[in-house]
Order: C-alpha cells, then sequence, then structure tokens
DNA sequence: ATAGTTGTAATCGAATCGGTTACAACTATA
DNA sequence: TATAGTTGTAACCGATTCGATTACAACTAT
C-alpha cells in the first residue's frame, strides 16, 4: 500500500508558504488552487503543520505562515506532521501460532529487520531540509524564467 | 498507510519451509496453522513464491519446496515477490497547478528524495538472506528447547 | 476409484483514502 | 457595529484495498 498522499500535499502546501508566503496571502483556498485540490484538504494539512509547531495559521482573517526556519525543518517532519509515520509500517499477521517452533519465534527474528529498513527509510528524510527543497526549486523557477 | 501483511505472511511461510520442510509435507493447511490465517491466503503466498521461482509446488498431492538456496534468497526479493513493492510507494497529488511556480516543479524537486527515501529501505532489505534469517531461527528454536 | 490438495474465482465486511458539502467561530475592515 | 472572507471541524460519499471465507474444478498419489 502507497504512503498517502497527504505527506506530498503538505510538503507542496508548506514550500508554497516558503516561498510565496512574502509575496501572498497563503490561504487554503490559494494553496489548494497550486496544489489542486480540494481546500479542505489543504487546511487539514495545514492544521497537521501547525500542530507541530512548523506553521502558523490566524483564523478569521487567514493565511499560514512559517514559525520555523526552512533549515530546522526536514521532510521526515512533515512526514510525521501529516500522521503518515507508523510505528510499525509493515503489518503483520496476528497470532503466529505459539505451539509451532517458527510461529513462536517469527517476531523475535524478523522484527529488527523490518525495523532497521523502516528506520533507514525515515533517516534519508531525516537528511533533507526545506532550505534545501527551497534551493532546489529557487533554481528551477529562475532557469524556467530565464528560457522562456 | 501500513505495507500489507502478506509480506510478512510470505516470509513466515517461506521460513516455515524451509526449516521445516524436510520433516514435515508442507501443505497450505500445515502453513495456515503455524501463521494463523486462512489457507486461502498462504496459498496465493505460496503462488507469489513459486511465480518468483523461489519454491516449487506440487499440485494435486500437494507440498511445498523450496528452489532456491536460502543464501540466495532476500527480504526483498519476498517482498517483491509477495507484491508489495511499488514503483512509487509515496503517493502523490494528480495534477499540481503548472501555472504556479510551485505546481510546476514540486515534482522535480521532491522526486528524487522520495525515491532515494524509498531505494534506502529496499536496500536494507536486499542485505538480508533467509541464510541468516534461518540461522537466527535455529538459534531461538534451540535456546528456548534447552531451557525449557 | 478415492481422498487430499492446489489453483482460482467470487463475495464479504472493515478500514482508509481523498473529495465534498455544510456551517459555526473568528477576525479584519469598512 | 455590520459585513465579508477565512478557518476549524463534523459529516457523508464513492472508490479502493485489505484479509477472511466459501466454493469448486483440476490434479495426483495411493
Amino acid at each position: 500500500m502507497k504512503i498517502s498522499s497527504r505527506f506530498a500535499v503538505a510538503v507542496h502546501a508548506l514550500l508554497a508558504i516558503y516561498v510565496l508566503g512574502s509575496e501572498y496571502k497563503m490561504t487554503s483556498d490559494f494553496i489548494a488552487s497550486s496544489v489542486n485540490v480540494n481546500p479542505v484538504v489543504i487546511r487539514r494539512a495545514l492544521l497537521s503543520l501547525k500542530a507541530a509547531g512548523i506553521i502558523g495559521v490566524k483564523a478569521g482573517s487567514g493565511g499560514a505562515m512559517p514559525l520555523m526556519n526552512a533549515e530546522n525543518v526536514t521532510l521526515y517532519d512533515v512526514y510525521a506532521a501529516a500522521g503518515c509515520r507508523e510505528d510499525n509500517m509493515f503489518n503483520f499477521h496476528d497470532e503466529p501460532n505459539p505451539n509451532c517452533p517458527v510461529g513462536k519465534n517469527i517476531h523475535s527474528v524478523l522484527d529488527p529487520y523490518l525495523e532497521t529498513a523502516q528506520a533507514a527509510m525515515e533517516n534519508e528524510l531525516k537528511k533533507t531540509t526545506f532550505a534545501e527543497l527551497i534551493k532546489n526549486l529557487d533554481l528551477l523557477i529562475l532557469k524556467l524564467c530565464c528560457n522562456s
């Protein structure tokens, strides 16, 4: 099963807030038109990012703004904030037969390897800061401007 | 979203086949009682492992047996065989707005990092052979026998 | 021939997903 | 203070996937 697009949506939204936030009022409707999803989906994403302390959202008047320096926010932070992280991302059958030598020990044997694999993925996400993403994005925007 | 338990079930089944196969006839019913799921679930798992060339299954008379040396089978092989591997395990919203500088470039910016994270997880799975799992499992079985 | 097993289709309920509507609460501004 | 625009949140929908289960034809060893 794939990891929910809530993650990608939250990344997209946060990038937009960092990059366009000084130029536009970042309402859920505005962000929704960039991501191309329903505004409620964006509001839910913003709530997650807000709960994690990554952004602030003005109720009533509207608009989201960064609360953290982009160098201190990683893809993993957003992954976790979006609720995509699971304690055990590998599903396991419920009750292996304890009367079978394999069933009795399958968890002890397999779990450490699954945890290591999951950690490897998450550690990669931890390596990437939004400062780096913003830098790459800015270069692309600049290049496209000049080439056109 | 979690990765389907089909993976863990297939690993469990294959381990059982390697470890108990010389002692018992490994029918789907027998394996199902170790994994503690419906026999049809096991048959589907065995079909996957068979299609990948990892085991052979005797139709009619019944019983599964290894076709590959445990040193040459990794967790990743079973992960892929069980159909749990996705080309892009991170879901993405369908059509980011191409008229927005962020929407236009979000894929170019984000995709490489997501692919790297996924590869990190899969590479960990590739490091573990069933020979290693069997060794660990045998040690546990032995220890539990002696302690009881 | 018989009994046991595999291969496979069909169906089920539960869970999750993203989409959408609706509306109360809130706030800046006129 | 009234208005307009926005957020926070609940509710419901259809689609999808999951694992469980029933059923049965095809196959094979005895």
